[in-house]
DNA sequence: AAAATCTTGAGCAACTCACTAGACATCTAG
DNA sequence: CTAGATGTCTAGTGAGTTGCTCAAGATTTT
């Protein structure tokens, strides 16, 4: 039950993006080397979010990376589920990504005892992550440094 | 972000030994084909609940598992530890098992933006898991029967 | 002693994490 | 307007973990 590295790391290069969002770009080996990931690991996290459209990039010498939604519209969750696939604890409750699970005795049966509980589970995870700008993510990041 | 098998498998099973609480024991196969759960995987669960004191076993030819607590006491958030290890999405916010993060550029700092998100993710899932008993789980197996 | 059961350990395939090497695109210098 | 420097992008590799299997050993009852 945790957060997979991608996750992490998208996170705080998302972090980092929010802070000259409508200024410049960032290249990867500057975020890397103030958040301290591996560049070519970080670098498939920054396309994977390209690809579901929260970033812009631009190759050659003045090359870069750059926030393309603005960080009130992103949420926790959003990224989550891009980086780490589906927040659902399993996937028989999942609201994104539900898949009926075949093994399970209860799965013909109109209600399963596992079920009920990682709805609460999935339902409180959701509501916390989904209701988590990244502005307000970045914002308490610059508080603390005053 | 997902449960482990093991921790699904693991539920999935103590749900039929409560139902013989206090009665006769049951053997590995008879909860793997009630559950679909292959079997060889399922005694390594077993043995890890027992070891953690959830279970007894007797071997040889009367031999089986049954539960050695009552199902009051034992909570959902109990199980999954012991099968998956701390419910913290990120180790930086566990409460049982907590870590400084090594590479993370806010450790140093009073409060880090992620702690803060992550520990509330934390507080939401511990607050269902810990306080959902085996008996409730395995009540609401019982009324849907009905 | 024999049969049924738990117990232990090693071993395998698939996935995730971290990293490497090289192809491809773009800008600047000459 | 071409050469090379500086980027992004793609594919592949190896360590470590997860889900699962198999085989041999230990213990209890008949």
């Amino acid at each position: 039950m945790k957060f997979s590295k991608k996750s992490e790391y998208g996170l705080r290069a998302l972090l980092e993006l929010c802070e000259t969002y409508g200024g410049r770009v960032l290249q990867r080996h500057e975020i890397a080397e103030r958040q301290n990931i591996p560049v070519e690991f970080l670098e498939q996290i920054l396309l994977a979010l390209k690809r579901a459209g929260l970033l812009a990039s631009r190759r050659g010498i003045r090359g870069g990376y750059s926030l393309i939604k603005s960080p009130e519209e992103i949420t926790l969750g959003q990224v989550i589920r891009i980086l780490d696939g589906p927040l659902a604890p399993i996937s028989c409750v999942s609201k994104t990504a539900y898949q009926k699970c075949s093994d399970c005795p209860y799965a013909a049966k109109p209600s399963c005892p596992l079920q009920q509980a990682m709805g609460e589970v999935r339902d409180a995870i959701a509501n916390i992550l989904d209701h988590y700008t990244l502005s307000r993510f970045a914002h308490n990041n610059l508080v603390e440094g005053s």
